[in-house]
DNA sequence: GTAACTCAGGACG
DNA sequence: CCGTCCTTAGTTA
């Protein structure tokens, strides 16, 4: 997570910057600890996922260990991700790819979904009317501030949604419309999909940032189907196996 | 009741 | 600078 944004977007930032949405989807089993490294470029200070499910209500089955990728927003932008920026153009048209992750699932990403101008302007709108907070999570014992901004917008009548000790709010999709028309915009390039839930997270800068995890809530069923979506500026989105503990053995979950 | 888990942060190599 | 390991105690499986 890198990228050194602060609520002032410069001109420079903003020609260089895609919004892109991605999707995975199906059982994820694998026993392999090896670790995929998806380059997927997501953005700085404004990153939001949908988080979808088609199975929801749905007694969360007890697999424990379904969703065996974790997401990372690196901290901080390797040479690598550097060198693969592309001209950004505002006339680019979107691109899309489907990568098989292997166990039924896939990623589907794509570039520049929405055209470059609106997708500043939604930016825009999500930093300045998204009612952002700060929570204090629980994570191994300790409690701390979590490293960025969130807010949290769900169907009524979901259950609520509770990771590492925090409960948030869950605003409705009518206090922001322009949410519903984000969601309008990933059906399109989604035909079928269907989410109820958002989780928004704005990154401020260089040093806030998500660790490792598994979108493996109870509530997104046993197979969790996420769509993520960024603005502003380019960061790395990262994926990788988790390791397999079949043999109860010391599992790292990483 | 017992086992397994961890959406951070620090230490280490 | 970077990736990995380890933590740690309350909550959930």
């Amino acid at each position: 997570m890198e990228e050194r944004r602060n609520m002032n977007s410069t001109a420079a930032n903003r020609s260089n910057q895609p919004s892109s949405v991605g999707i995975s989807d199906g059982q994820i089993t694998n026993d392999e600890a090896e670790s995929l490294h998806k380059k997927k470029k997501c953005s700085g200070h404004e990153l939001k996922e949908v988080t979808g499910s088609d199975t929801f209500s749905d007694n969360g089955s007890l697999n424990k260990k379904r969703l065996h990728y974790h997401q990372e927003d690196q901290r901080r932008m390797s040479l690598t991700s550097l060198v693969a920026v592309e001209t950004p153009s505002s006339t680019d048209a979107p691109t899309r790819r489907t990568i098989d992750l292997g166990y039924g699932s896939d990623l589907i990403y794509i570039q520049r979904f929405l055209p470059f101008q609106q997708s500043w302007t939604f930016f825009d709108y999500l930093d300045k009317h998204i009612p952002w907070t700060r929570p204090t999570i629980r994570v191994f014992g300790r409690s701390c501030l979590q490293p960025r901004d969130t807010c949290y917008v769900a169907s009524s009548g979901l259950t609520a949604l509770v990771y590492s000790g925090y409960q948030p709010n869950a605003y409705l999709w009518d206090d922001f419309p322009p949410l519903k028309e984000i969601l309008d915009a990933i059906y399109k390039v989604l035909p079928g999909s269907k989410f109820n839930s958002l989780l928004l997270n704005r990154y401020k800068g260089a040093s806030d940032y998500v660790a490792w995890h598994a979108d493996d809530e109870k509530i997104y069923g046993p197979t969790p189907e996420i769509a993520s979506v960024s603005f502003g500026c380019e960061r790395d989105f990262v994926l990788k196996k988790k390791k397999h503990e079949e043999s109860s053995q010391g599992n790292r979950t990483f």
